[in-house]
DNA sequence: CGCGTCCTTGAACCGCGTCAAGCCAGGTGG
DNA sequence: CCACCTGGCTTGACGCGGTTCAAGGACGCG
């Protein structure tokens, strides 16, 4: 495992010990507090970010500074890309707690790219699956009406904030602004939706948090759009 | 270059020469007519497709029935994925016109992805770019209103079917049916806008074909989502 | 205790989806 | 060759859902 970060689920352990160790020479770890900018929509594609520990929200603004969250990062995930010439970023990475992350520069990633087929395969499959995600959604706000998105939110909030792989509940620390921002709507319907899911005894609010209490029933209530949630 | 399809945009040139007969050998290269169904939803994810010719649209439906295109693929772009266990497809593929589709089965994609890292390398970027792009549609969808959306579609549409590189026109030959899939809106709503961008002389509508003149033009128009084409 | 922040709820407006009618072009058959 | 039919496009009218604005409440903090 790899000596820096010894986080098991990161894709860097898929390199070669003495790639793991020139990464590591490269590269730099540091612990980014709650609500810094990792990168910002913009600047220049330096290289890409390893995602060790905490939630990361991807983000995209308009020119009015509105912003809409594209993606959720947890351990594990990939945030950015590798660059093979100038290239600026479209979006913008914020942590949403105190979160460890992994910086390799272009150069070096590139090299171990190609010296570690199974590294460049583990990653190819991330980038895979995600784009498989980013579709579904793009379905999903298509199609879904205001109180569907919300579920659809807070389910897809769920599976990056879960604890336990089996489990049927999760407590949700965002506020109603960062919900919105997820599902693409305001907080004021976000608010108005919880208040019904309250009603129907599916979710509790305490104190500004979200308690899902089934996961399951508020899987089913969206599950006409049915391949949603699975892939 | 691929013996068998002799298209240098195909990724499967980054393979050995030995690893593109012996994916040549193991592959299927049917042409598919215009409306052709290549994969459907909820199948079994039997491997992937390479475009070498055409255009396909990737949709995903609700129990409804109703359907939502969410990505175009042209020559040189990749449909489905590499599965390593069972896995059903959660979107299906479509034919816009006829095609020449290379098919490559799980197994030997997988072992040609863990000897040819320059081709891992390169199917990586694909889907890393793919997901970008598709990041930045989930950002419009949330933001924009109808009229910039079918501005979105067009350029989006146009990005696919523009034959020189740095052309400023392009002839769209879909119906409004399709492009209402595209942008998630209904067919009455394209028309609306189509009718209003003749009036302001930004394309030409003939013979239910739609000219695009200034692409520029219309770009300009949705710039406040600023960094929504060029990545 | 007062202030600020976030949440909740109500009310008004308006954009968009839906329905319906009319139009146009192409295809078919008498 | 023309009448008819069909399918897609266009345009108008209407109603609903969601955004926006505004006010009041709950809570934490200095």
């Amino acid at each position: 495992m790899c000596i820096l970060c010894q986080n098991p689920k990161c894709l860097i352990n898929h390199c070669t010990p003495e790639w793991q160790q020139k990464i590591i020479g490269s590269g730099r770890m540091p612990v980014y507090p709650k609500g810094q900018n990792i990168f910002m929509e913009g600047s220049l594609v330096m290289g890409a970010y390893f995602v060790l520990k905490g939630k990361v929200k991807i983000i995209s603004s308009n020119l009015n500074g509105k912003a809409q969250t594209v993606r959720l990062a947890k351990e594990g995930h990939i945030l950015g890309h590798t660059a093979i010439g100038p290239e600026k970023y479209c979006v913008g990475a914020v942590t949403l707690e105190d979160s460890e992350i992994c910086f390799v520069d272009n150069q070096t990633l590139q090299e171990a790219f190609l010296e570690n087929p199974k590294f460049t395969f583990e990653v190819m499959q991330f980038y895979s699956k995600e784009l498989r995600k980013s579709e579904i959604r793009t379905k999903c706000f298509a199609m879904m009406n205001n109180e569907e998105k919300v579920i659809l939110g807070l389910l897809y909030i769920a599976d990056t904030y879960i604890k336990e792989v089996e489990a049927n509940f999760v407590t949700i620390n965002l506020n109603r602004q960062e919900i919105a921002q997820i599902i693409g709507t305001n907080p004021e319907q976000v608010s108005r939706v919880l208040t019904t899911l309250k009603k129907d005894r599916l979710i509790d609010l305490k104190e500004r948090a979200i308690i899902v209490k089934d996961i399951t029933a508020l899987k089913e209530l969206i599950s006409q759009y049915c391949f949603a949630l699975e892939c």
